[in-house]
RNA sequence: AGUCCCGUAGCUCAGUUGGUUAGAGCGCUACCUUGACAUGGUAGAGGUCACCAGUUCGAAUCUGGUCGGGACUACCA
């Protein structure tokens, strides 16, 4: 092993390793595991995010695969419709093209194009963070066999009556030209204006109070070009003598019913709404139950048309309705429509007033514009039915989220749920397998030939595919099934199916793991005809904020790339990246600022195993992670302090030459010191712990075991144990050979026990120590996870471990505190010890000599006068350090009332609570003696202690 | 408006069914190059567990409320 640790020189050549050798791949042996990883966008690139969530997939797959069940992590990116089409569009924009220039057959090769040059950035980037993911069997959603998958959901739920077409207000960007559903809508407070206008009321009819309009007010005056209504509430006394009579609206002149709805607050504003049932969800119910006509009067710019059109709510064009718009505003914007009504109102005398208003905007996710419902011909999803299964399937717990308060989350959306709008006006995407003939007459079918077959259509009636394609999240819903193999091979479905568990953030639920769960129970049965869920658990992981909490994102200059991490950059790479591609020279400035003083120095490189421990050790459950480099760093020595202790391990079962000392890995008497008893017995319990952990989820409080058990015990205390054991010349070749297989058995243990979290690190040693601790095979990723025995837990030595520890950190104390040099050998005085004190010394002096320093030891007769000293308490024993030459006394004095005062503290109150007499009578008898006896100690302790002071105090 | 989460050391966070001397990492102070490791070691300082009330012999932990921070959903034109 190189003397210093260099993650770089390791990492890739394992991973490449793994990758050739087909380890990822699953055995074919043993109960199934089965991850699906949340394919991340193609257009995407590995985010803190990935590596998070990667990290602890990887943690569950690596630990199935080591117990030896048939494991399948598997791997896929989803074709991300907009984003895509928008990353080739934005491309062909700088030669001038755009997607209409070259058609959509055209347009499609280019994405496919972009696809095999660029689409393969994340997958190269997850190989880094060492994920074991079965790449032989990576899917994309637009792959053929998954693509099947989708016309076939599609055509049964259209047979099924779960899938219609239908003319309906949707939300629709005006930038992008295309529906999306009400998830990719982002509803923003911002602030605008509220305009009273005055509505003249028709045929001469007054208010009660003798006016001649009536007050309406609204956020979007440009609407009123297509109000068909005006409301008020059924009991509002003001107005209803005028329900049933109309208005004539202003500037088109169309009547106007005035309708009574208890949609209507009667307190808000003047109690009247203006009733626009095109252009907004709410009025669109109104005018439904008022039956009045439906009028659009925006194209799908959201420019005002030369004339409006009207529609029953049927989604039939009817003839009749007053369609005006006047004059000047054909071909308007909107907002420029918006002013020009209100200059209009105002130049009539019509504007009443005008106030300032927050309001919530709805605004596109991927274009930001601001959302126009809009009345257009859509496919949607009905999903009542769906719903409630998949509701019931987390009621039964069939399917757990982990942690449960996300329940909560999903139910309160599945219970009122809304049909679900899958149809996309794009060219990037799933087409929708549905055929219009002549007469606009819908077939449904997998095919086109189908289609003609099952209706019969003659060759010569000419059909067209319909333009839209599904929404990605259609195919994602699918994710579980399609990528192994439904409905064709159902052989992968059969043994991985349902998938153990998803790994995934709380922000996708609605958009993802809900339609999975309703789209799984619909497809995929049991043999007795139950639904089968999708996954088991859903682990739901935090989100990853930067250093002052704030989302990380790209506009804000504030991402951190895993990649960065594991590599290190310097602060000018990093500001260079950080700030490239803006626009504002003022947000660069303020972006370049905030990194230079948040990373002065950039990175270090800190390794994957580093960033993945770091990963683990923040995953707590039900709470975001701010991101602190301070820990990486942390965890990057972590990894160099196993790294040195297996150079430890490894100088000691070798000899000067470098052939391998005997471990006992071919047989020969054994004998365990005290130390390899304990250390032994300590790691059966860390290895139960990390199953726990594993079951509960609890990476966090794993990885805490781990870096505890390994840094503090290990390293710290049985390593140092382990010493004069070695260097003792008077060893003998079963104690040597007894400590030498401790020694490295434990440490292959823990390098299994880390491997995954760790896997390039617990590898790189493994492999250099495997013959000597007895180990056989390729790759440490194929041994079997530690199992904890039972009989190899040892009270005793934990006990006599113990005690050791405390005469050892007693006398440090006292060095401590006493500034005497660490390489300054000591004198040891033992007095009033019991006769397992006695025992345990003896058996134990060596290793209290060299771990402390010591010159010697020995016991005072209670009688006899001991020389001034220092003191330490070990249970009843007093540890005496002499002070002559070596102590300051006033220091000494300092330090003892110190302890005595932290002591009477203490015991003052123990005594309130034994005082108590509810306290002796209701506790649990245990509880009571467990108090007791700590008096007792501090009392004797206080006792032993002030009598020391006083002699000090009198010299 | 509703639902949920969070408030513990200077910072980032653990604390599993109520009983600990309330822990870890980083940072800070002092000392130490000792034969795995200065990406190290040893010792130390630092907390009225946001606040109030209640349940209990006993509350960081359970209940209710207050304040503060955050998330999501739904929104009154």
């Amino acid at each position: 092993m190189d003397k210093t640790y260099t993650p770089q020189d390791i990492e890739t050549n394992w991973y490449k390793n793994w990758e050739e050798k087909n380890y990822f791949a699953p055995s074919g042996e043993g109960d199934s595991y089965c991850i699906m990883i949340p394919p991340p966008n193609v257009t995407g690139s590995l985010h803190m995010g990935h590596a998070f969530q990667q990290t602890i997939m990887d943690a569950l797959t690596r630990y199935h695969r080591m117990k030896g069940h048939n494991t399948l992590w598997q791997p896929g990116t989803d074709h991300a419709g907009i984003a895509t089409q928008m990353v080739v569009e934005r491309l062909l924009a700088k030669d001038d093209v755009t997607r209409h220039d070259l058609g959509r057959e055209k347009f499609i090769d280019k994405v496919w194009d972009w696809k095999e040059q660029s689409g393969g950035t994340i997958t190269t980037q997850q190989r880094r963070l060492g994920t074991s993911v079965d790449w032989s069997r990576e899917r994309f959603t637009m792959d053929s066999g998954l693509s099947n998958a989708v016309n076939e959901v599609f055509v049964r739920l259209y047979e099924e009556n779960l899938i219609y077409r239908g003319k309906r207000l949707v939300n629709w960007d005006p930038k992008l030209h295309t529906a999306i559903s009400d998830l990719e809508v982002e509803n923003k407070d911002e602030s605008g204006f509220m305009w009273h206008f005055r509505y003249p009321l028709a045929d001469g009819a007054t208010t009660a109070e003798g006016k001649d309009y009536i007050v309406v007010a609204t956020t979007r005056p440009e609407t009123m070009l297509g109000d068909t209504a005006v409301a008020v509430h059924p009991e509002d006394e003001r107005y209803s003598a005028l329900v049933g009579k109309f208005i004539e609206l202003p500037l088109v002149g169309r009547r106007v019913p005035i309708v009574a709805d208890d949609y209507v607050d009667k307190d808000f504003g003047t109690g009247c709404v203006k009733i626009t049932p095109a252009h907004d969800f709410n009025d669109y119910e109104v005018g439904k139950r008022h039956n009045t006509a439906l009028i659009n009067v925006f194209n799908r710019d959201a420019k005002i048309l030369k004339e409006a059109e009207s529609f029953n709510f049927e989604g039939k064009a009817i003839e009749g309705v007053d369609c005006n718009i006047p004059a000047g505003y054909a071909g308007l914007e909107r907002y420029d429509a918006r002013k020009k009504i209100v200059d209009d109102f105002d130049a009539l005398g019509l504007l009443e007033e005008v106030k300032d208003h927050s309001l919530v905007v709805p605004r596109g996710d991927r274009s930001g514009v601001v959302i126009e419902p809009w009345l257009t011909d859509q496919w949607y999803v009905s999903a009542k039915t769906l719903a409630e299964p998949a509701i019931k399937a987390v009621e039964d717990g069939d399917i757990e989220f982990v942690p449960k308060q996300w329940e909560n989350t999903y139910f309160s959306w599945m219970r009122d749920i809304q049909d679900w709008c899958i149809s996309r006006q794009l060219w990037w995407g799933h087409q929708i397998p549905a055929w219009y003939d002549e007469d606009g007459k819908v077939y449904v079918g997998r095919t086109e030939d189908e289609v003609r077959q099952k209706h019969d259509i003659s060759p010569d009636i000419k059909l067209r595919q319909d333009d839209d394609v599904l929404d990605t999240w259609f195919s994602s819903a699918l994710w579980t099934f399609s990528t192994l193999g439904w409905p064709n091979d159902m052989e992968a479905v059969k043994t991985f199916h349902s998938t153990d568990v998803l790994v995934t953030g709380f922000d996708i639920i609605f958009f993802w793991v809900a339609r999975m769960i309703m789209m799984t129970m619909h497809f995929i049965k049991n043999d007795d005809g139950t639904p089968q869920v999708p996954f088991k658990k859903v682990y739901v992981t935090g989100l990853i904020r930067d250093e002052n909490g704030q989302k990380m994102s790209k506009s804000k200059g504030n991402v951190l790339d895993p990649i960065d991490l594991i590599d290190g950059i310097d602060i000018e790479d990093l500001v260079t990246k950080r700030t490239s591609g803006m626009m504002q020279p003022k947000l660069q400035q303020k972006i370049e600022k905030a990194t230079r003083k948040a990373f002065p120095e950039g990175f270090a490189e800190s390794g994957t195993d580093a960033l993945r421990f770091t990963m683990t050790s923040m995953a707590s459950l039900g709470r975001d992670i701010k991101f602190d480099v301070k820990r990486l760093e942390g965890y990057r020595n972590f990894c160099n302090k196993i790294w040195n202790a297996a150079r430890y391990v490894q100088m000691n079962t070798e000899d000067e030459q470098g052939n391998t000392l005997d471990c006992g890995q071919s047989g020969g008497d054994i004998e365990l010191s005290l130390a390899d008893r304990w250390i032994v017995s300590r790691l059966q319990q860390v290895e139960t712990e990390v199953h726990k952990n594993f079951e509960q989820y609890r990476f966090d409080l794993m990885s805490q075991t781990l870096y505890d058990f390994i840094l503090n015990e290990y390293c710290a205390w049985y390593l140092e144990l382990s010493k004069p054991v070695f260097w003792n010349e008077d060893s003998t070749e079963a104690q040597l050979r007894g400590s030498r297989q401790t020694l490295v058995r434990v440490l292959e243990t823990i390098l299994r026990l880390i491997h995954p979290i760790m896997p390039f690190i617990s590898e790189e040693i493994w492999q250099s120590i495997k013959e000597i601790a007895g180990a056989e095979g390729e790759s440490i990723m194929l041994q079997a996870f530690p199992e904890a025995d039972d009989s190899k837990i040892d009270t005793n030595a934990e006990q006599d471990i113990e005690w050791l520890k405390g005469i050892i950190d007693g006398v440090r104390n006292i060095r401590g505190e006493m500034n005497i040099s660490p390489a300054k050998p000591l004198n040891l005085l033992f007095r009033n010890g019991s006769n397992e004190d006695k025992k345990r010394l003896e058996e134990n002096e060596t290793f209290l000599k060299s771990l402390a320093k010591l010159e010697s030891i020995e016991w005072l007769t209670p009688e006899q006068e001991a020389p001034m000293s220092a003191t330490q308490l070990v249970g009843q024993m007093e540890v005496l350090v002499p002070m002559a030459g070596l102590i300051d006394k006033d220091a000494e004095v300092a330090r003892l009332s110190k302890e005595l005062e932290k002591l009477e503290k203490d015991m003052q109150r123990i005594s309130g609570k034994l005082n108590n007499e509810k306290f002796v009578s209701k506790a649990p008898e245990a509880v009571v003696a467990k108090e007791k006896a700590k008096l007792e100690d501090m009392t004797t302790a206080t006792k032993q202690l002030s009598e020391q002071m006083e002699k000090i105090k009198n010299i």
